[in-house]
DNA sequence: GATGAATGAGTATTCATTCAT
DNA sequence: GATGAATGAATACTCATTCAT
């Protein structure tokens, strides 16, 4: 395998489906291999098993997608922006001068319902050791933007005001990434998601006072 | 490939190693192993370069594992059985009085000089999804332990005493065990692992407060 | 793909293009084709990569030929036919009595300048192991008739007069094909077309002596 | 495909047999390999009716060569040896002193024995378009060995002393294995082998008068 | 016990060809 | 007639595992 080695202009779709035929195909491509990433993980989620999932040849998948490795960034790239657009309403919030303490709790709110939709596939992406270089940059972008956005938050926020604001805002976006990640993919047993919500908005808001 | 398949008892080695010249062949299996898996992820781990990095025919390598999974679950019951050992003392500490905020900063840097370690093996061992079924389960018992234990100690400890001490036990685990985990392999610019274990031992003890 | 199992029924063109629009679909693909075998060669030139050449769907390119096979055959066909009308002069001049002396430099020098054309082509209808019988067929026919009129053309010609004159029209046909085959493909350095033909010329004419 | 892509590194047999049974392995896909190029040619001889008629695994094929190209490289490797083995004895002689008049005949004889033996594969090496590039380069390093030699025979040689030593050469050496090439391929109709070495040593010998 | 040669199912990918629109 | 989306057999190659020596 090689996909580091694979040029960029190699990983972007093939052809932009116009049609509508070809458009639900791509759809059922990406749809399916979501699913097989997520049941499989990358390695193991062979494009055959993506084609047969989707209901499709596979000479119909290769016809859009150059490679394996195009596929999944695909899939990532919508991941992210899924992610991203619900996120947005609390960045916006926070941008339009709300305070860190007001938007806290629905961000984390955010957070653990996105988690909960498709764990492993998350952690396919973001886990996973092999993955083509082109998804890493990307997530890492993502959060390295998540970063800025919460430190300058932090920064402007007289409430907190922490010594350190890029330190303080590595930690909480982690803190938050992490801690949700894990638990719910593990959750206590007998602890509902709003519990491990509230709680995880507790640990934020505590440590940043 | 199909590790969820095999039986358990196709897991366990295949002898006990009782002569000291088997019992060395299978520890530099072992240690090549580990370093392949470290290197390459499970998935591209082959049993052919763990056997060469071993200094050991294929044959021999599969005379001792029956499987390529048999190998990856004795690295990490190992390197299970090392963290614990390396966790034992402040565990010990706790067990024998002390308090949470005393063992606490001590405990968090062992956690980070550990995945600083190692820590792609460390994220093969508990993040890639198609590892096998026994292996999830010993590791998930170990932090179930984890938790026990952090549970038993923060009910103890009257400077703290949480409402729902299981509850901020997984919290406090999953918290030190993802921050961790996160920042030690993406670390934030500029900052040092000493800086990463003292601001969660921040984090910590604030929540607690 | 085996070429050789198709029936002689297949590889005739499926219509006779009488319509002047499908008259130029033709065209369009069998001027693509000749180009894209020309680089490919016969192997790697793939019927899509013709039809995009050719402005063309490949559902039409397969509603004028009813497989790969079909188009190069056809494409061969015009080569020779090509050939043979610029070597139709020449042979016109022995049929009308010109002594083989007057005519050799004229016609090597057509055969140099055929070959400079498209050398790969040439190759690729020549020298491919795969290529539909037919197409085999088709070439050697020509062959043996320009050895004919070759053998012929000596036999009357009073300065030559060989021996066995079909065995010296063979050497004479093969020499000049093969020596300028090869010679166009690779040239001795430093030494131009005009050259070649000069040197071919005069090792044929002494052949003859 | 991409023959021409592949480092050197890549080309060479994986690994030396030193045991008998890897030895005959390594001599049955190379015998199988021969066979099937000179039956196929390159494209469609496929590693896998390589294997099967070396009666080999696939795994064991690739065991020996990393890839399809290094078993074409190693044939032609073993072919050009031969070939050169069998030419040898004329060429030392010219180096003794012989002059070329008296060395021609045998070596054009030796020539048309070995077109005799393996035209087909003969030609796959030599004329198939796609060819990895490490082939071409040694098979064309061989001819211009040849034309080298030729070209200082001929220059030593009072009775010949051509103008253009280089040129001639050239001459020669192509109108010896242009026409060998052709001729076995295809014979004339009622013309023996050894006729056709007459009759190549006739021509060049005239030419070179 | 040890060796490493041999195995073959499985993987990503291509391309001639068909067929619904 | 034309289009281009869809098909799937076929290809080069890998790697966990077996077994003769």
């Amino acid at each position: 395998m090689s996909s580091t080695r694979v040029s960029q202009a190699k990983l972007a779709p093939r052809r932009t489906a116009q049609q509508s035929r070809s458009q639900a195909t791509v759809e059922a491509i990406l749809e399916a291999a979501a699913q097989v990433f997520e049941r499989h993980g990358y390695a193991e989620g062979t494009t055959n098993r993506i084609a047969l999932r989707a209901g499709v040849s596979i000479g119909s998948l290769y016809q859009y997608f150059p490679n394996k490795d195009a596929i999944l960034i695909e899939v990532s790239r919508r991941h992210v922006a899924e992610g991203m657009s619900e996120l947005a309403p609390h960045l916006q919030r926070l941008n339009e001068g709300a305070s860190w303490t007001e938007v806290l709790p629905g961000l984390v709110e955010t957070m653990v319902a996105m988690h909960a939709i498709a764990p492993m596939l998350h952690r396919a992406l973001f886990e996973e050791i092999r993955l083509p270089r082109a998804v890493r940059v990307e997530l890492e972008t993502l959060e390295d933007t998540l970063v800025d956005l919460t430190a300058r938050a932090l920064a402007a926020d007289p409430d907190v005001a922490p010594e350190d604001p890029r330190l303080a805002a590595s930690i909480v976006v982690n803190a938050i990434e992490g801690l949700t990640h894990r638990l719910v993919l593990h959750p206590p047993p007998g602890v509902e998601s709003s519990a491990i919500a509230h709680e995880i908005t507790n640990l934020v808001r505590k440590y940043l006072q």
